[in-house]
DNA sequence: CGGGATCCCCCGCGATACTG
DNA sequence: CAGTATCGCGGGGGATCCCG
């Protein structure tokens, strides 16, 4: 698939043309606030003021514009019960359950490295004369 | 994990907890180049003017930042070779070569859902008013 | 060739106030 | 309760120039 066939690992299928598409999922799930309405959202449906208390720190703005973007890309479905307390409640679609899926990767990477990048962040900031500090 | 143990799904092992961790993930592969920088690099060696080249839309100030910090992460090797024409050549560790792969994940899901994608924005935006448009 | 320094602009995001 | 409207800032990132 790539130019010089150079096999060097997994991650590569076809390089540029890939990381276009990549970029729109970064972008979806690289904003401040997705993930986490997502990983909420996971454990069940939520009503909007839920959310907005479990998260403690989002704006009402913030909050909606991450809904709503979440629901025009078909990842969340918003569910509006008209009662005289006006009742909307949101849910993860099931493909906003693969893709909270394929996050889950993630986190359990970073589960499992965050020690290193730290070391590795210690040792590059500690001015890169000693590289090699006692552990 | 979860405090009411709802098992809805495999994304969700501590929620708030393990998504503070997610957070620096993202804002590592996030960003607008690191992500493309290490796709290049998992085709094998490359020097600082063949990612400029390659990349071509990157500035050399954010190509350098880029790597820097993916170097600092311990997620990029730095190669100085000291000649007439100074050389310097960039690789993925062991480890970029993980996360690497990891995102790979997700390329292959933005590969799957992108159609789909586009066919909820495209509903999402044309009103909403019908939201059963004809194929 | 491989960068650092500097300037500037844009927009993601937060805070606040108001409405159906 | 579930949002919308407006304002403002901070910093990510582009362009440009220069240096070892």
């Amino acid at each position: 698939m790539t130019e010089d066939g150079t096999s060097t690992g997994p991650a590569h299928t076809g390089v540029t043309d890939q990381v276009c598409e990549l970029r729109e999922v970064l972008d979806r799930v690289g904003d401040k606030w997705s993930v986490l309405v997502m990983a909420l959202l996971g454990d069940g449906p939520r009503r909007y003021s839920e959310l907005r208390r479990s998260i403690e720190g989002i704006s009402p703005r913030m909050l909606t514009l991450t809904l709503r973007s979440l629901e025009r890309d078909g990842l969340v479905l918003r569910t509006v019960t008209p009662s005289s307390p006006p009742r909307v409640d949101y849910a993860l679609t099931p493909v906003g359950r693969t893709l909270s899926a394929e996050v889950g990767g993630l986190i359990r990477w970073a589960e499992e490295h965050r020690s290193y990048i730290g070391r590795s962040r210690r040792v590059y900031d500690d001015g890169g004369a000693g590289d090699l500090p006692p552990v």
